[in-house]
RNA sequence: GGCCAGGUAGCUCAGUUGGUAUGAGCGUCCGCCUGAAAAGCGGAAGGUCGCCGGUUCGACCCCGGCCCUGGCCA
């Protein structure tokens, strides 16, 4: 009797705008698994057109986990991501579906992959510290760092206020250094494969112009108008997201000229984001890159499992 | 055809009262990233200053001519 082979998840990642969903969809279907979302502004309900959400048509009956679930006005946590995202993984393969994990938030599916513990958090500390710092400047709380840790000091630059803050608040709460560098990654977590889905650079750049174009045809700026009495202004996490953060700036003035201004910005800022992607992914040796143009692409990735 | 304004980094423009362009924003390239990550932070490359000639020890800057762009007038 043949032994139930093992259920390995495969995890789609790279850049915004390659076509990473749609993938995704065919993927579960053909190996009768689930989406697990790692995108980190997909988690918020409500904002489907400017974070390209699929529909509920274009899933094509494959369950989806980790989306919508979260309000607008909650502050996303990678650490909260990876308690959940872990959680429905193992349940998953232990009902015997293979995880297809989507998305491009680099830091997320690290916390899904990657053995990252993250040390608490304590609200209390964290306000004293961000009022510290805009009191005595980043530098200023560099200076402090690198007393406390100097390693963590040397690897966090003097004018990051944020991972400062974020190194000394470990640091008074556990009474440990911070770790300020990313683990070399190992095998991934769950024997995870790494597909990388990019496309090349200048129509990729012309996807993403497009695809916001359509974004704001159907309505994005209408769903931002909805979300504003729920709180999105307030949302520390999803007021920042591409396109919403512009629109809501653009919401505060009058006039379509700005709109029109908001909705460049948001192409122009997107682009910029598809370079951090690549160059927190590409440094992955784990990850096997497929262009998203070839036409086999499913092929080549079953190929890939299969190997 | 005449008058005016302008031609400086890939784009939009500062600037130099003549002494090797402090250039800025955007764009481009590269890197970092442990409870906000569609966030946050850093580094680099790019210019024979429209062309030709003159004045000068020295011209992007002054003078002459030419070309191009925009506006006004014929």
């Amino acid at each position: 009797m043949p032994s139930q082979p093992t259920i390995r998840p495969v995890a789609v990642v790279g850049p915004t705008a390659t076509g990473k969903s749609d993938l995704g969809v065919e993927l579960a279907g053909r190996l009768g698994g689930d989406v697990v979302n790692a995108d980190a502004m997909q988690l918020y309900r409500g904002m489907d057109i400017g974070t390209a959400k699929l529909s509920e048509a274009q899933r094509h009956g494959v369950p989806h986990h980790l989306l919508d679930v979260l309000d607008v006005t909650e502050t996303a946590s990678v650490a909260a991501y990876q308690r959940h995202a872990r959680r429905v993984v193992e349940e998953l393969l232990a009902a015997g579906r293979v995880p297809v994990v989507v998305g491009g938030s680099g830091l997320y599916v690290s916390a899904l992959t990657d053995d990252l513990d993250f040390p608490g958090t304590e609200p209390a500390i964290r306000a004293r510290l961000e009022a510290e710092l805009a009191e005595v400047g980043a530098t200023g709380l560099h200076a402090r760092l690198t007393g406390l840790d100097p390693v963590a000091a040397d690897a966090i630059l003097p004018g990051n206020g944020r991972r400062i803050v974020r190194a000394l608040e470990v640091i008074e709460l556990t009474g440990r250094p911070f770790s300020a560098s990313m683990p070399r990654p190992g095998p991934a977590r769950y024997g995870t494969v790494l597909i990388g889905l990019d496309r090349d650079t200048a129509v990729l750049d012309e996807r993403i112009e497009q695809r916001v174009a359509t974004m704001f045809a159907d309505g994005f700026v209408d769903e931002v108008r909805a979300l504003i009495p729920l709180g999105l202004r307030d949302g520390r996490t999803a007021s920042r997201a591409l396109g919403y953060q512009q629109i809501l700036a653009a919401l505060d003035g009058d006039g379509d000229g700005d709109l029109a201004a908001a909705q460049a910005e948001t192409v122009r800022a997107t682009r910029r984001f598809v370079r951090r992607q690549r160059s927190w992914f590409r440094r992955d040796a784990r990850v096997t890159w497929l262009d998203a143009a070839r036409p086999d692409l499913l092929a080549a990735v079953l190929d890939k499992l299969a190997g």
